[in-house]
DNA sequence: TGTACATCAGTGAACGCGCGTTCACTGATGTAC
DNA sequence: TGTACATCAGTGAACGCGCGTTCACTGATGTAC
């Protein structure tokens, strides 16, 4: 839908005015939401405030979003969208996590500059229990895309335990390696993703217990 | 709080009429709220209607329940409350997963007579974003309070990134454990329990691909 | 290049609805003596 | 065992509030000729 990672994928008609004054609003009313939310929390904002930081009508918010909740957006999907993508780039030798392993760790500098919004993003999902299953709902939907890629990967006609439990597994990973990522200053992201599938190798197999982070 | 699953550990003061009138209605409250959220969803079910179906004013709702989503329950936090409680009388030998792995295994016949109040709650799930977020939040209150447990369990301080993922792993495999559950009609809760466990260690390990569930 | 019309983003006002609150009350249960 | 009082679950009515909808409109942008 909106380009927030690739961008280049739009090059079928050039945009006109009215389509651009359309994305700056459009962008306008998630960036006065986020920040709000974040600052204030969920509940203690309404749409009317939004409107208002954004500049325009109170009438206009509901024009871009059905619920106040489908504001909340950082670009997650087209993360989640790119690594489904990407997968089968890699050689079939590789175990299903090495595959998505590898596949996190060439796609995390594309995080890199979303990263003030991720932390705004994340701070919001803490004031609300509705954003929170938005958000939710949402990996939810990615895991079963990211299953069904890894059937696909194993010659599978519809996904099994195996792929579930690997997708779930993956979506592990990439919420706590944001959270760290957010919360550790400085600290590489690829390396990060890199070490959580290191942990959750060790945790399997009971390795590892003892050593210091 | 509510003793839905231990029930024998209330032995402090025999309940009063009142009290036990008050636990009629708070049931009364909880059946009919899960059974008209899960039949008719959550946002198309007012609190007026619960009160009515438990047999009581409008009013008196909200004297039990701070806000509508909090009617929902099942009685997981018991569960989970166990799950840490019984996780230290497992051998230190067994790594952390299998611990507690041993532990859910032996705990699960707690949950037969459950069943029927779990299908409720998950199919009440699918209807609202606002009670998957509640869910999930009090899912990160269990892994938070497992995590600390299994801290325990290796003489750490406080959880280290193995003790947090080994805590999300477990969710993970309880999520898909119980959907299974609900949906294979006969299956042992038990043994879908290890079998979970035994499919996480082969996705980490990449074995098992090809296998046939 | 210029005019006439069509489209569509944005607005204003009014409203329905259900959550959750506040206040004053009733009547059953519990307790003191 | 019986009476007098205290507590507290439940009620009724009225209300604030913000989400989300409906209807009729304006004015800028886009298009046909």
């Amino acid at each position: 839908m909106t380009p927030a990672l690739g961008g280049a994928l739009s090059a079928a008609t050039p945009p006109t005015r009215r389509d651009q004054h359309k994305t700056r609003t459009r962008q306008a009313l998630i960036d006065a939401a986020l920040s709000l939310f974040a600052s204030n929390g969920y509940d203690a904002t309404s749409t009317e405030e939004i409107a208002e930081r954004a500049g325009v009508s109170p009438r206009t918010f509901f024009r871009y979003f059905e619920t106040k909740d489908s504001v909340l957006f950082f670009g997650g999907d087209d993360f989640n969208r790119a690594l489904v993508e990407q997968l089968p780039g890699h050689p079939a030798s590789l175990t299903d996590l090495a595959a998505i392993e590898a596949t996190l760790v060439s796609l995390a500098p594309s995080l890199v500059r979303l990263k003030p919004r991720i932390r705004l993003y994340f701070r919001a999902l803490s004031t609300s229990a509705a954003l929170v299953g938005q958000h939710a709902n949402a990996m939810g939907a990615h895991e079963e895309a990211l299953a069904a890629a890894l059937a696909r990967r194993s010659g599978l006609a519809r996904p099994d335990e195996h792929c579930r439990i690997a997708a779930a597994t993956t979506s592990v990973v990439m919420s706590r390696t944001l959270r760290r990522w957010l919360h550790e200053p400085n600290r590489d992201l690829a390396r990060l993703f890199a070490e959580g599938f290191e942990v959750v190798r060790d945790v399997s197999s009971g390795r590892g217990r003892g050593a210091a982070p």
